[in-house]
DNA sequence: GCCAACGTTGGC
DNA sequence: GCCAACGTTGGC
């Protein structure tokens, strides 16, 4: 069992718009670390805080759980989607992703509030020059941030 | 809109 | 394999 935060675009997919789809494919990663995560590590049932990020108000805004293991991305070979990929085969997938699903809404919690504790500070979320959209938190990370909200 | 930080691309 | 140029992320 792991947990994970993980980075939407409220614009795009906001915790209420995760809510109502209910269980949805994370579509759109388009960097490989970030896609590594998804493909290697994790599992069904993991934890994951729900990042609004590009946007007025940054932050953790609910919880949801990973709801499968990882398949190869639609997007990806979608010639109208703005995450189509050229060089991506269904024989070949180069982005493989998985089902989330959105469990609850919390209270917006900030970055400057998240930076604010102590306990929180080696957060790979917090760390100067962060943009990786998937990070990895640690047991102790995700109860003390459950704790907050 | 700015810009720091980082990832990717591609010529050599 | 190096590395400059370019593109993207994302907070402010």
């Amino acid at each position: 069992m792991n947990y994970w935060l993980m980075k939407s675009e409220p614009d795009d997919v906001s915790i209420d718009d995760a809510l109502n789809l209910g269980v949805f494919p994370w579509v759109g990663v388009r960097n490989y670390q970030a896609r590594n995560f998804m493909r290697d590590q994790m599992q069904v049932g993991d934890g994951v805080l729900f990042y609004h990020s590009s946007c007025a108000q940054p932050g953790i805004a609910g919880v949801a759980e990973v709801a499968s293991s990882s398949y190869p991305d639609p997007t990806q070979f979608d010639t109208d989607s703005r995450y189509f990929d050229s060089k991506a085969t269904p024989e070949q997938p180069r982005w493989m992703l998985v089902d989330v699903r959105a469990l609850r809404k919390t209270r917006l919690l900030s970055l400057a509030e998240l930076r604010t504790e102590p306990q929180l500070d080696a957060m790979q979320l917090l760390k100067r020059g962060n943009r990786l959209s998937i990070t990895p938190v640690s047991q102790h990370e995700w109860q003390r941030i459950l704790q907050m909200v």
